[in-house]
DNA sequence: TTTATTAGTTAGACTAATCTAAATAAGTTA
DNA sequence: TAACTTATTTAGATTAGTCTAACTAATAAA
């Protein structure tokens, strides 16, 4: 029962499984749903990787997939992608303030949003606030 | 001769490898070498899987690993903690800076220390000079 | 309405990191 | 020094994420 094994059986998502969360939200906002097409251009990755990741966030519950159709979050997934957002630009808009340069403050938050506690992004929402901001 | 395989064949380590690095350097401070057994303990991993980081540290030149032997790190291996450690320093000072609970701050700190671009901890740095830092 | 093209899937291999179980080396003690 | 005990390694399996190559579905053109 030591609960540490990560078998990932339900819950949590891996940090790869999220992005393409992300994008799917993306595409959704941007098309109605997501071609797995596009969604290997953005992430970088060839079809099958797309295709298999569909299947897990498929069993997941976070999107609605069928095969050879373009792919659509479930609510469960959408809220999921819009707390990476909200982190992505509280992230990016503090390292932004702090002077990074945008291009490193764009792919350093895309990181960082996965893997920080809540805590973390609570207390650099709450120094922008009181910063600058504007 | 795509360069975005990753093969790993030289330079970059990974994230895994990196957090043993530093576990072998903080041992090594105390004691002057680091065992394998300890190395296992710290990172709440099981014996063989220090045994084939060991090996691969080695073999990219980091660590100087003789089996059955407690290990040392090499100049280059060294070089590798003092900077992840410095980096650890700047931005768990930040962390604690913005208000951050230890706990989480030292956890999150040994996350973001691995991934996020050289410019962004000089700017963390910088900022903590001009700040408070007491 | 056949044929070519493009998009998506399946099958199978690979890498990194981990684990358990079993084997072996080192060190300790009787 | 023979027998334990503890530390470490080897062997082999597992999981997540990726890839290439080969296949299939869907679509568009001739």
């Amino acid at each position: 029962m030591s609960k540490k094994q990560t078998g990932n059986g339900e819950g949590e998502l891996t940090q790869a499984l999220e992005m393409y969360v992300k994008t799917i939200h993306e595409l959704e906002e941007k098309f109605g749903a997501a071609a797995p097409s596009v969604i290997a251009e953005k992430l970088a990755v060839k079809a099958p990787s797309v295709t298999s990741a569909l299947q897990k966030l498929d069993s997941l519950g976070m999107a609605e997939y069928q095969r050879y159709q373009h792919v659509n979050l479930t609510k469960k997934g959408r809220d999921v992608a819009k707390m990476l957002d909200r982190r992505h630009s509280t992230i990016r808009d503090f390292l932004l303030h702090i002077g990074v340069k945008e291009e490193i403050a764009l792919s350093d938050a895309c990181e960082i949003e996965h893997i920080v506690h809540k805590e973390t992004i609570e207390k650099l929402a709450h120094f922008l606030k009181k910063h600058a901001k504007k």
